[in-house]
DNA sequence: GTTCAAAGCTAATGATATTAGTTTTTGGAG
DNA sequence: CTCCAAAAACTAATATCATTAGCTTTGAAC
């Protein structure tokens, strides 16, 4: 093992979502990543192949620690209703921790930057059995989707900042959240 | 009026629009739109401040263009699912129509390209009426924003090419508002 | 025809991502 | 203990950006 490495792809990774999160998208350069790590930019190179990458790999980041906060809860006691309302919560908490890399991950008007995004749908699959105990097998992947929905679109817009007429947003995400599940319900 | 301009204001914003709804947003630079429109990049910058302020514009071009599309099926007969229904389907169809600069306009992972963001909530006001007749006053702006929730985080997954799974997609956005009116009605 | 201000241009700057080629380091072979 | 090879980092250079400063061209009004 010749010249002991002073960085690697991971502490690169972490830089780079702790950058990106406090200082915002738009400071994020491989001159100032480089600076924090304590190495020269071109060196970055040996561990990333582009800057595009390196975001793309940021975004896996975010969905796998997303689905980490998340699948935990599939195994908790209560109904279907009071489990998925746990998932959402939990959901958006971690959206509101890691506001810009979740923005990020979802925002993609460059489509380079997305991870595979078949990968993604699959590992929302178990949460398909759980709209399938309200609305049925049949209805359960369109119910499922709109679901996601709800809760992505809901997040994206506190995010951009869209929901600020006042009022008590964690009351109107649950409201809305059990219509939702009470109308397929029916 | 000496020297008549070649260019203005207005055709930089549609050729901007249009070059980033058919190259994407990784292609836009002001050298490529420059050229476009026949022109040498600086001169760009006497009709704008920054590119920032470019597509901060674009952004305001596509909200106009999306309520554009959206208030006249306010004035519709029918009863209020049948209006909002019709509302989300043109909203919808609005956005596949601009897949990027709408990506765009709700993206903003840059907080410096959101147009006011108190402005866009008052001009969705006059849907909370709507949603009013389904739910009664009281519970009228919990309610609209968790359709508009579902609404955008339906098209934002769809765009985002989340929703690739199979199935009806025009089915299952509109079971799911139905689901959700529904269940705010009770 | 002269004037003048608007509109465009050339040239330059500093930041950026990226590539090519060189130097430094050090664990292990002799 | 010395030396070597290769891994890891570095320097230097390029092309592309956005942006600014200052100069040149244009054409309508007088």
């Amino acid at each position: 093992m010749p010249y002991p490495a002073q960085i690697n792809r991971e502490v690169i990774l972490t830089a780079a979502c702790e950058l990106i999160e406090s200082e915002g998208m738009a400071h994020l350069s491989l001159n100032q990543l480089a600076k924090i790590l304590g190495v020269k930019t071109p060196s970055l190179y040996r561990y990333m192949d582009s800057k595009t990458a390196l975001l793309r790999a940021v975004n896996e980041t975010t969905f796998k620690g997303l689905f980490a906060a998340i699948t935990p809860l599939l195994d908790t006691p209560g109904d279907a209703p009071l489990r998925i309302m746990g998932i959402a919560n939990a959901y958006r908490a971690y959206a509101h921790q890691h506001p810009v890399t979740y923005g990020l991950a979802y925002t993609n008007t460059i489509a380079e930057l997305r991870p595979d995004p078949a990968e993604q749908e699959r590992a929302v699959i178990p949460f398909q059995a759980l709209m399938a105990e309200i609305c049925g097998e049949a209805d359960s992947l369109p119910a499922l989707r709109g679901l996601l929905a709800l809760i992505h679109g809901f997040v994206m817009l506190e995010l951009a900042g869209q929901l600020q007429r006042g009022g008590d947003l964690d009351a109107a995400y649950t409201q809305s959240i059990r219509a939702y599940l009470a109308g397929w319900g029916k």
